[in-house]
DNA sequence: TGAATTTTTTAGAGCCATCTAAAAATATTT
DNA sequence: AAATATTTTTAGATGGCTCTAAAAAATTCA
Protein backbone atom coordinates (compact mmCIF):
# COMPACT_ATOMS: atom_id res chain seq x y z
CA UNK A 1 0.00 0.00 0.00
CA UNK A 2 1.35 3.33 -1.07
CA UNK A 3 1.19 6.76 0.95
CA UNK A 4 0.24 9.85 -0.40
CA UNK A 5 3.68 11.10 -0.82
CA UNK A 6 4.32 7.83 -2.53
CA UNK A 7 2.03 8.15 -4.87
CA UNK A 8 2.23 12.03 -5.77
CA UNK A 9 5.62 11.84 -6.64
CA UNK A 10 4.72 8.44 -9.14
CA UNK A 11 2.37 10.82 -10.69
CA UNK A 12 4.67 13.63 -10.69
CA UNK A 13 7.21 11.50 -12.51
CA UNK A 14 4.60 10.47 -15.07
CA UNK A 15 3.58 13.54 -15.96
CA UNK A 16 7.42 15.17 -16.23
CA UNK A 17 7.94 11.88 -18.18
CA UNK A 18 5.65 12.14 -21.32
CA UNK A 19 3.78 9.39 -20.24
CA UNK A 20 6.36 7.49 -18.90
CA UNK A 21 8.53 7.16 -21.92
CA UNK A 22 11.53 9.66 -20.47
CA UNK A 23 14.26 10.07 -17.56
CA UNK A 24 13.15 12.80 -15.35
CA UNK A 25 15.67 14.92 -13.08
CA UNK A 26 15.12 15.49 -9.37
CA UNK A 27 14.71 18.90 -9.39
CA UNK A 28 12.21 19.29 -11.86
CA UNK A 29 9.98 16.57 -9.38
CA UNK A 30 10.82 18.94 -6.34
CA UNK A 31 10.08 21.67 -7.76
CA UNK A 32 6.00 20.21 -9.24
CA UNK A 33 5.71 18.82 -6.13
CA UNK A 34 6.49 22.16 -3.96
CA UNK A 35 9.34 19.96 -1.90
CA UNK A 36 13.12 19.93 -1.85
CA UNK A 37 15.52 17.96 -3.74
CA UNK A 38 16.83 16.35 -0.69
CA UNK A 39 12.92 14.55 0.04
CA UNK A 40 12.82 13.78 -3.35
CA UNK A 41 16.01 11.63 -3.74
CA UNK A 42 14.81 9.53 -0.12
CA UNK A 43 12.07 8.91 -1.90
CA UNK A 44 13.36 8.02 -5.11
CA UNK A 45 15.42 5.34 -3.09
CA UNK A 46 12.41 4.04 -1.61
CA UNK A 47 10.49 4.06 -4.72
CA UNK A 48 13.47 2.15 -6.46
CA UNK A 49 13.32 -0.21 -3.66
CA UNK A 50 9.56 -1.27 -4.21
CA UNK A 51 10.30 -1.67 -8.18
CA UNK A 52 8.65 1.21 -9.39
CA UNK A 53 11.10 3.01 -10.67
CA UNK A 54 14.55 3.06 -12.18
CA UNK A 55 17.04 4.71 -10.25
CA UNK A 56 20.65 5.44 -10.10
CA UNK A 57 22.28 8.47 -8.51
CA UNK A 58 22.75 11.39 -10.25
CA UNK A 59 21.29 9.70 -13.72
CA UNK A 60 17.55 10.67 -13.13
CA UNK A 61 14.65 8.27 -12.87
CA UNK A 62 12.46 6.36 -14.96
CA UNK A 63 9.30 4.84 -14.15
CA UNK A 64 9.55 0.76 -14.17
CA UNK A 65 6.57 -0.61 -16.14
CA UNK A 66 4.72 -1.50 -12.88
CA UNK A 67 5.39 2.40 -11.40
CA UNK A 68 3.65 3.12 -14.80
CA UNK A 69 0.46 1.36 -14.08
CA UNK A 70 0.22 2.59 -10.77
CA UNK A 71 0.53 6.07 -12.26
CA UNK A 72 -1.96 5.37 -14.46
CA UNK A 73 -4.30 4.01 -11.50
CA UNK A 74 -4.12 6.85 -9.53
CA UNK A 75 -4.45 9.72 -12.59
CA UNK A 76 -7.34 7.36 -13.91
CA UNK A 77 -8.99 8.33 -10.41
CA UNK A 78 -7.90 12.34 -10.29
CA UNK A 79 -9.58 12.31 -13.66
CA UNK A 80 -12.58 10.09 -13.14
CA UNK A 81 -13.74 12.28 -9.96
CA UNK A 82 -12.93 15.26 -11.53
CA UNK A 83 -16.06 14.36 -14.20
CA UNK A 84 -18.42 13.47 -11.03
CA UNK A 85 -17.49 17.01 -9.56
CA UNK A 86 -18.42 18.77 -12.82
CA UNK A 87 -21.03 16.46 -14.36
CA UNK A 88 -22.81 15.73 -11.11
CA UNK A 89 -21.90 18.32 -8.38
CA UNK A 90 -22.24 21.74 -10.41
CA UNK A 91 -18.54 22.07 -9.94
CA UNK A 92 -16.67 24.64 -12.72
CA UNK A 93 -13.69 22.99 -13.97
CA UNK A 94 -11.89 25.43 -12.89
CA UNK A 95 -12.50 24.50 -9.33
CA UNK A 96 -12.08 20.63 -9.39
CA UNK A 97 -8.16 20.15 -9.29
CA UNK A 98 -7.27 20.19 -5.00
CA UNK A 99 -10.81 18.17 -4.50
CA UNK A 100 -9.70 15.74 -7.08
CA UNK A 101 -5.91 15.90 -5.55
CA UNK A 102 -7.65 14.34 -2.34
CA UNK A 103 -9.96 12.19 -3.76
CA UNK A 104 -7.53 10.39 -5.94
CA UNK A 105 -6.13 8.64 -2.53
CA UNK A 106 -8.71 6.49 -2.00
CA UNK A 107 -8.33 2.95 -2.16
CA UNK A 108 -11.34 0.99 -3.19
CA UNK A 109 -11.27 -0.83 -6.40
CA UNK A 110 -14.87 -0.92 -6.28
CA UNK A 111 -15.43 2.65 -5.04
CA UNK A 112 -13.61 3.88 -8.63
CA UNK A 113 -15.21 1.26 -10.64
CA UNK A 114 -18.90 2.02 -9.62
CA UNK A 115 -18.11 5.51 -10.34
CA UNK A 116 -17.01 4.63 -14.00
CA UNK A 117 -20.33 2.73 -14.62
CA UNK A 118 -22.17 5.85 -12.84
CA UNK A 119 -20.68 8.35 -15.03
CA UNK A 120 -21.04 6.13 -18.25
CA UNK A 121 -17.51 5.37 -19.25
CA UNK A 122 -16.40 8.77 -19.91
CA UNK A 123 -13.43 9.10 -21.99
CA UNK A 124 -12.17 12.79 -21.09
CA UNK A 125 -12.05 14.63 -17.92
CA UNK A 126 -13.63 18.30 -17.84
CA UNK A 127 -9.96 19.38 -19.02
CA UNK A 128 -10.12 17.44 -22.14
CA UNK A 129 -7.50 14.92 -20.83
CA UNK A 130 -8.06 11.27 -21.67
CA UNK A 131 -9.04 8.82 -18.70
CA UNK A 132 -7.03 5.98 -18.42
CA UNK A 133 -8.71 2.78 -18.89
CA UNK A 134 -8.88 0.21 -15.80
CA UNK A 135 -5.69 -1.61 -17.44
CA UNK A 136 -3.87 1.43 -17.27
CA UNK A 137 -4.14 2.14 -21.13
CA UNK A 138 -4.61 5.42 -21.71
CA UNK A 139 -5.30 6.91 -25.49
CA UNK A 140 -4.15 10.33 -26.94
CA UNK A 141 -5.86 11.55 -29.54
CA UNK A 142 -3.65 13.97 -32.40
CA UNK A 143 -3.45 17.30 -31.33
CA UNK A 144 -1.29 20.15 -31.93
CA UNK A 145 -0.56 23.45 -30.20
CA UNK A 146 -3.14 26.73 -31.56
CA UNK A 147 0.29 28.28 -31.38
CA UNK A 148 1.39 25.96 -34.45
CA UNK A 149 -1.36 26.65 -36.51
CA UNK A 150 -0.49 28.52 -39.80
CA UNK A 151 -2.36 31.25 -40.86
CA UNK A 152 -5.94 29.99 -41.94
CA UNK A 153 -5.76 26.95 -40.27
CA UNK A 154 -8.83 25.51 -38.47
CA UNK A 155 -8.66 23.46 -35.42
CA UNK A 156 -11.23 22.55 -32.78
CA UNK A 157 -10.26 23.34 -29.22
CA UNK A 158 -9.46 19.54 -27.15
CA UNK A 159 -7.56 20.52 -24.52
CA UNK A 160 -5.49 22.54 -22.18
CA UNK A 161 -1.90 21.95 -21.59
CA UNK A 162 -1.80 24.31 -18.28
CA UNK A 163 -4.38 23.51 -16.16
CA UNK A 164 -4.08 26.43 -13.94
CA UNK A 165 -7.31 27.87 -12.23
CA UNK A 166 -5.89 30.90 -13.54
CA UNK A 167 -6.52 30.18 -17.01
CA UNK A 168 -9.10 28.07 -17.08
CA UNK A 169 -11.21 30.93 -15.62
CA UNK A 170 -9.16 33.38 -18.75
CA UNK A 171 -11.46 30.92 -21.24
CA UNK A 172 -14.43 30.77 -19.43
CA UNK A 173 -14.25 34.88 -19.51
CA UNK A 174 -13.77 34.45 -23.17
CA UNK A 175 -16.37 32.04 -23.62
CA UNK A 176 -13.34 29.60 -25.34
CA UNK A 177 -14.93 26.23 -23.78
CA UNK A 178 -13.99 22.33 -24.96
CA UNK A 179 -15.43 21.72 -28.65
CA UNK A 180 -15.62 25.67 -29.72
CA UNK A 181 -14.07 26.06 -33.01
CA UNK A 182 -11.43 28.46 -33.86
CA UNK A 183 -9.93 29.88 -37.24
CA UNK A 184 -6.55 31.37 -37.13
CA UNK A 185 -7.12 34.71 -38.96
CA UNK A 186 -3.71 36.59 -38.32
CA UNK A 187 -1.18 36.77 -36.62
CA UNK A 188 0.79 39.54 -35.92
CA UNK A 189 4.47 40.49 -36.62
CA UNK A 190 5.04 41.98 -33.78
CA UNK A 191 4.31 39.88 -30.75
CA UNK A 192 3.58 36.86 -31.97
CA UNK A 193 -0.25 37.27 -31.03
CA UNK A 194 -3.03 35.92 -32.99
CA UNK A 195 -6.38 37.06 -34.45
CA UNK A 196 -8.56 34.35 -34.21
CA UNK A 197 -12.60 33.75 -35.20
CA UNK A 198 -14.12 31.59 -32.33
CA UNK A 199 -17.61 30.24 -33.50
CA UNK A 200 -19.38 33.40 -34.66
CA UNK A 201 -16.60 35.85 -33.00
CA UNK A 202 -13.13 37.47 -33.70
CA UNK A 203 -10.81 38.07 -30.72
CA UNK A 204 -6.78 38.54 -30.08
CA UNK A 205 -5.23 36.34 -27.55
CA UNK A 206 -1.32 36.31 -26.75
CA UNK A 207 1.28 33.78 -27.58
CA UNK A 208 1.32 32.59 -24.71
CA UNK A 209 -2.36 31.41 -24.37
CA UNK A 210 -2.10 29.78 -27.87
CA UNK A 211 0.83 27.96 -26.78
CA UNK A 212 -1.62 26.41 -23.86
CA UNK A 213 -4.80 25.42 -25.57
CA UNK A 214 -4.47 22.37 -27.75
CA UNK A 215 -6.40 21.55 -30.41
CA UNK A 216 -7.27 18.97 -33.33
CA UNK A 217 -7.00 20.33 -37.00
CA UNK A 218 -10.21 20.35 -38.82
CA UNK B 1 -6.39 21.82 9.82
CA UNK B 2 -6.72 18.61 11.83
CA UNK B 3 -5.01 15.73 10.36
CA UNK B 4 -6.66 12.19 9.74
CA UNK B 5 -5.45 11.03 13.32
CA UNK B 6 -7.13 14.17 15.09
CA UNK B 7 -9.91 13.73 13.35
CA UNK B 8 -10.48 9.90 14.24
CA UNK B 9 -10.20 10.76 17.95
CA UNK B 10 -12.52 13.36 17.84
CA UNK B 11 -15.09 11.28 16.17
CA UNK B 12 -14.25 8.06 18.14
CA UNK B 13 -14.58 10.53 21.56
CA UNK B 14 -17.94 11.54 20.15
CA UNK B 15 -19.47 7.89 19.94
CA UNK B 16 -18.34 7.13 23.41
CA UNK B 17 -19.51 10.04 24.75
CA UNK B 18 -23.24 9.58 23.82
CA UNK B 19 -23.13 12.64 21.52
CA UNK B 20 -20.53 14.28 23.25
CA UNK B 21 -22.36 14.61 26.39
CA UNK B 22 -20.34 12.16 29.04
CA UNK B 23 -16.80 12.36 29.49
CA UNK B 24 -14.55 9.54 27.87
CA UNK B 25 -11.70 7.24 29.37
CA UNK B 26 -8.23 6.99 27.78
CA UNK B 27 -8.82 3.08 27.45
CA UNK B 28 -11.79 2.95 25.80
CA UNK B 29 -10.27 5.74 22.71
CA UNK B 30 -7.35 3.51 22.53
CA UNK B 31 -9.68 0.51 22.24
CA UNK B 32 -12.28 1.53 19.68
CA UNK B 33 -9.23 3.28 17.55
CA UNK B 34 -7.17 -0.05 17.72
CA UNK B 35 -4.07 1.86 18.67
CA UNK B 36 -2.39 2.19 22.24
CA UNK B 37 -3.46 4.34 25.17
CA UNK B 38 0.03 6.49 25.23
CA UNK B 39 -1.11 7.69 21.90
CA UNK B 40 -4.08 8.56 22.81
CA UNK B 41 -2.91 10.09 25.53
CA UNK B 42 -0.83 12.69 23.80
CA UNK B 43 -3.11 13.20 21.40
CA UNK B 44 -5.57 14.23 23.65
CA UNK B 45 -2.90 16.79 24.90
CA UNK B 46 -2.48 17.75 21.79
CA UNK B 47 -6.13 18.70 21.58
CA UNK B 48 -6.66 20.24 24.61
CA UNK B 49 -4.40 22.86 23.31
CA UNK B 50 -6.27 23.17 20.45
CA UNK B 51 -9.16 23.65 22.59
CA UNK B 52 -11.50 20.88 21.30
CA UNK B 53 -11.06 18.55 24.23
CA UNK B 54 -11.39 19.21 27.98
CA UNK B 55 -8.77 16.73 29.74
CA UNK B 56 -7.28 16.52 32.71
CA UNK B 57 -4.79 14.14 33.64
CA UNK B 58 -6.43 10.68 34.85
CA UNK B 59 -9.61 12.31 34.32
CA UNK B 60 -11.02 11.29 31.15
CA UNK B 61 -11.89 13.78 28.40
CA UNK B 62 -14.80 15.67 27.17
CA UNK B 63 -15.33 17.52 24.10
CA UNK B 64 -15.74 21.45 23.51
CA UNK B 65 -18.51 22.84 21.99
CA UNK B 66 -15.86 23.86 19.21
CA UNK B 67 -14.88 19.70 19.31
CA UNK B 68 -18.54 18.49 19.35
CA UNK B 69 -18.96 20.69 16.18
CA UNK B 70 -16.15 19.73 14.29
CA UNK B 71 -17.12 15.40 15.51
CA UNK B 72 -20.53 16.25 14.19
CA UNK B 73 -18.91 17.84 10.50
CA UNK B 74 -17.11 14.50 10.24
CA UNK B 75 -19.71 12.22 10.99
CA UNK B 76 -21.84 14.23 8.64
CA UNK B 77 -19.37 13.78 5.86
CA UNK B 78 -19.59 10.36 6.72
CA UNK B 79 -22.94 9.49 6.10
CA UNK B 80 -23.25 11.65 3.41
CA UNK B 81 -20.85 9.60 1.55
CA UNK B 82 -22.28 6.48 2.76
CA UNK B 83 -25.69 7.20 1.49
CA UNK B 84 -24.19 8.58 -1.89
CA UNK B 85 -22.49 4.64 -1.90
CA UNK B 86 -25.62 2.88 -1.86
CA UNK B 87 -27.68 5.07 -3.46
CA UNK B 88 -25.59 5.92 -6.43
CA UNK B 89 -22.71 3.45 -6.56
CA UNK B 90 -24.99 0.71 -5.60
CA UNK B 91 -22.92 -0.43 -2.83
CA UNK B 92 -24.64 -2.91 0.01
CA UNK B 93 -25.10 -1.73 3.40
CA UNK B 94 -22.48 -3.95 4.70
CA UNK B 95 -19.53 -2.60 2.29
CA UNK B 96 -19.96 1.02 3.05
CA UNK B 97 -17.94 1.51 6.12
CA UNK B 98 -14.19 1.16 5.12
CA UNK B 99 -14.67 3.63 2.31
CA UNK B 100 -16.63 6.16 3.63
CA UNK B 101 -14.10 6.44 6.74
CA UNK B 102 -11.31 7.42 3.71
CA UNK B 103 -14.31 9.58 2.45
CA UNK B 104 -15.14 11.36 5.39
CA UNK B 105 -11.49 13.39 5.64
CA UNK B 106 -11.62 14.81 2.03
CA UNK B 107 -11.46 18.81 3.23
CA UNK B 108 -13.89 21.01 0.96
CA UNK B 109 -16.96 22.93 1.98
CA UNK B 110 -18.50 23.19 -0.97
CA UNK B 111 -17.65 19.26 -2.29
CA UNK B 112 -20.00 18.28 0.68
CA UNK B 113 -22.65 20.92 0.22
CA UNK B 114 -22.82 20.16 -3.48
CA UNK B 115 -23.40 16.36 -2.62
CA UNK B 116 -25.63 17.19 -0.07
CA UNK B 117 -27.63 18.90 -2.28
CA UNK B 118 -27.32 16.04 -5.11
CA UNK B 119 -28.32 13.50 -2.79
CA UNK B 120 -31.61 15.72 -2.03
CA UNK B 121 -30.56 16.31 1.47
CA UNK B 122 -30.89 13.08 3.17
CA UNK B 123 -31.74 13.12 6.66
CA UNK B 124 -30.49 9.21 7.38
CA UNK B 125 -27.71 6.96 6.62
CA UNK B 126 -28.09 3.54 5.25
CA UNK B 127 -28.28 2.05 8.68
CA UNK B 128 -30.70 4.82 10.00
CA UNK B 129 -28.89 6.62 11.58
CA UNK B 130 -29.35 10.56 11.16
CA UNK B 131 -27.11 13.08 9.26
CA UNK B 132 -26.16 16.27 10.95
CA UNK B 133 -26.97 19.07 9.26
CA UNK B 134 -24.52 21.81 8.32
CA UNK B 135 -24.45 23.68 11.59
CA UNK B 136 -23.95 20.44 13.72
CA UNK B 137 -27.49 19.83 14.83
CA UNK B 138 -28.83 16.01 14.85
CA UNK B 139 -31.83 14.80 15.38
CA UNK B 140 -32.31 11.65 16.87
CA UNK B 141 -35.90 9.91 16.97
CA UNK B 142 -37.67 7.88 19.88
CA UNK B 143 -36.24 4.60 19.62
CA UNK B 144 -35.97 1.49 21.69
CA UNK B 145 -33.90 -1.78 21.28
CA UNK B 146 -36.12 -4.44 19.77
CA UNK B 147 -34.94 -6.61 23.40
CA UNK B 148 -36.69 -3.39 25.31
CA UNK B 149 -39.95 -4.39 23.83
CA UNK B 150 -42.82 -7.11 25.80
CA UNK B 151 -44.32 -9.71 24.29
CA UNK B 152 -46.95 -8.58 22.24
CA UNK B 153 -45.71 -5.57 21.23
CA UNK B 154 -44.49 -4.00 17.62
CA UNK B 155 -41.99 -2.05 16.33
CA UNK B 156 -40.46 -0.60 13.24
CA UNK B 157 -37.42 -1.29 12.22
CA UNK B 158 -34.62 1.87 12.25
CA UNK B 159 -31.73 1.29 12.95
CA UNK B 160 -28.71 -0.75 14.12
CA UNK B 161 -26.55 -0.63 17.22
CA UNK B 162 -24.20 -2.63 15.72
CA UNK B 163 -22.72 -1.46 12.10
CA UNK B 164 -20.21 -4.34 11.51
CA UNK B 165 -20.17 -5.82 8.08
CA UNK B 166 -20.76 -9.47 10.16
CA UNK B 167 -24.13 -8.00 11.50
CA UNK B 168 -25.37 -6.15 8.58
CA UNK B 169 -25.05 -9.55 6.35
CA UNK B 170 -26.73 -11.41 9.15
CA UNK B 171 -30.17 -9.21 8.53
CA UNK B 172 -29.67 -9.79 4.76
CA UNK B 173 -29.92 -13.26 5.43
CA UNK B 174 -32.95 -12.66 7.13
CA UNK B 175 -34.46 -10.24 5.17
CA UNK B 176 -34.55 -7.72 7.91
CA UNK B 177 -34.33 -4.16 6.26
CA UNK B 178 -35.00 -0.82 7.39
CA UNK B 179 -38.53 -0.22 7.44
CA UNK B 180 -39.57 -4.22 8.32
CA UNK B 181 -41.98 -4.00 10.85
CA UNK B 182 -41.32 -6.25 13.31
CA UNK B 183 -44.08 -8.07 16.32
CA UNK B 184 -42.66 -9.83 19.51
CA UNK B 185 -44.56 -12.69 19.57
CA UNK B 186 -42.80 -14.91 22.25
CA UNK B 187 -39.96 -14.30 24.51
CA UNK B 188 -38.04 -17.23 25.06
CA UNK B 189 -37.51 -18.19 29.05
CA UNK B 190 -34.26 -20.29 28.59
CA UNK B 191 -32.05 -18.26 26.60
CA UNK B 192 -33.84 -15.06 26.18
CA UNK B 193 -34.11 -15.56 22.13
CA UNK B 194 -37.29 -13.34 20.55
CA UNK B 195 -39.69 -15.01 18.21
CA UNK B 196 -40.92 -12.41 16.30
CA UNK B 197 -43.32 -11.73 13.32
CA UNK B 198 -41.32 -9.67 10.32
CA UNK B 199 -44.04 -8.85 7.53
CA UNK B 200 -45.53 -11.85 6.55
CA UNK B 201 -43.26 -14.63 7.80
CA UNK B 202 -41.94 -15.83 11.78
CA UNK B 203 -38.89 -16.52 12.77
CA UNK B 204 -36.52 -16.73 15.87
CA UNK B 205 -32.99 -14.51 16.74
CA UNK B 206 -31.14 -14.57 19.90
CA UNK B 207 -31.11 -11.73 22.68
CA UNK B 208 -27.60 -10.46 21.23
CA UNK B 209 -28.90 -9.60 18.06
CA UNK B 210 -32.50 -8.57 19.18
CA UNK B 211 -30.11 -6.00 21.42
CA UNK B 212 -28.34 -4.52 18.62
CA UNK B 213 -31.74 -3.74 16.71
CA UNK B 214 -33.33 -0.20 17.21
CA UNK B 215 -37.09 0.19 16.58
CA UNK B 216 -39.83 2.48 16.70
CA UNK B 217 -43.03 1.69 19.01
CA UNK B 218 -45.64 1.43 16.39
C1' DT C 1 40.57 21.40 -20.63
C1' DG C 2 40.17 23.64 -16.54
C1' DA C 3 37.23 26.71 -13.88
C1' DA C 4 32.80 27.93 -12.67
C1' DT C 5 28.11 26.66 -12.26
C1' DT C 6 24.40 23.66 -11.58
C1' DT C 7 22.45 19.47 -10.04
C1' DT C 8 22.18 15.92 -6.90
C1' DT C 9 23.26 13.50 -2.83
C1' DT C 10 24.69 12.98 2.01
C1' DA C 11 24.62 14.31 6.77
C1' DG C 12 22.20 15.69 10.44
C1' DA C 13 18.20 17.62 12.52
C1' DG C 14 13.02 18.21 13.68
C1' DC C 15 8.16 16.96 13.81
C1' DC C 16 4.40 13.61 13.91
C1' DA C 17 2.33 9.35 15.08
C1' DT C 18 3.28 5.28 16.92
C1' DC C 19 5.10 1.82 20.19
C1' DT C 20 6.99 -0.71 24.83
C1' DA C 21 8.35 -0.53 29.53
C1' DA C 22 8.08 1.55 33.73
C1' DA C 23 6.16 4.85 37.00
C1' DA C 24 2.29 7.26 39.00
C1' DA C 25 -2.41 7.91 40.13
C1' DT C 26 -6.90 6.07 40.84
C1' DA C 27 -10.21 2.48 41.88
C1' DT C 28 -11.39 -1.88 43.98
C1' DT C 29 -11.35 -5.37 47.26
C1' DT C 30 -10.76 -7.56 51.58
C1' DA D 1 -7.61 1.64 55.52
C1' DA D 2 -4.26 -1.20 53.55
C1' DA D 3 -3.24 -4.16 49.89
C1' DT D 4 -4.15 -5.22 45.30
C1' DA D 5 -5.59 -4.36 40.77
C1' DT D 6 -6.53 -1.26 37.12
C1' DT D 7 -6.02 2.81 34.54
C1' DT D 8 -3.37 6.41 32.92
C1' DT D 9 0.75 8.91 32.20
C1' DT D 10 5.72 9.52 31.48
C1' DA D 11 10.04 8.27 29.43
C1' DG D 12 12.41 6.90 25.74
C1' DA D 13 12.74 4.74 21.18
C1' DT D 14 11.41 4.02 16.09
C1' DG D 15 9.96 5.07 11.33
C1' DG D 16 8.09 8.30 7.93
C1' DC D 17 8.49 12.67 5.73
C1' DT D 18 10.35 16.95 5.83
C1' DC D 19 13.97 20.48 6.04
C1' DT D 20 18.91 23.16 5.81
C1' DA D 21 23.76 23.05 5.13
C1' DA D 22 27.49 21.02 3.15
C1' DA D 23 29.76 17.71 0.07
C1' DA D 24 30.06 15.29 -4.29
C1' DA D 25 29.14 14.62 -9.06
C1' DA D 26 27.84 16.24 -13.51
C1' DT D 27 27.44 19.92 -16.75
C1' DT D 28 28.48 24.26 -18.89
C1' DC D 29 31.39 27.67 -20.47
C1' DA D 30 35.41 30.38 -21.42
Amino acid sequence: MLSFTEENHLKSIFHLSNNGTNSVSTNAIAESLKTKPPSVTDMLKKLSEKKLVLYKKYQGSLLTEKGRKMALNIIRKHRLWEVFLVDKLGFNWSEVHEVAEQLEHIKSKKLINELDRFLEFPTKDPHGDPIPNPAGFIKQTDRFLLSELKNGEKGKFIGVKDSSSAFLKFLDKRKIALGSNIEVLHIEDFDNSLHIGLEETNLSISIKSASNIYVTKI
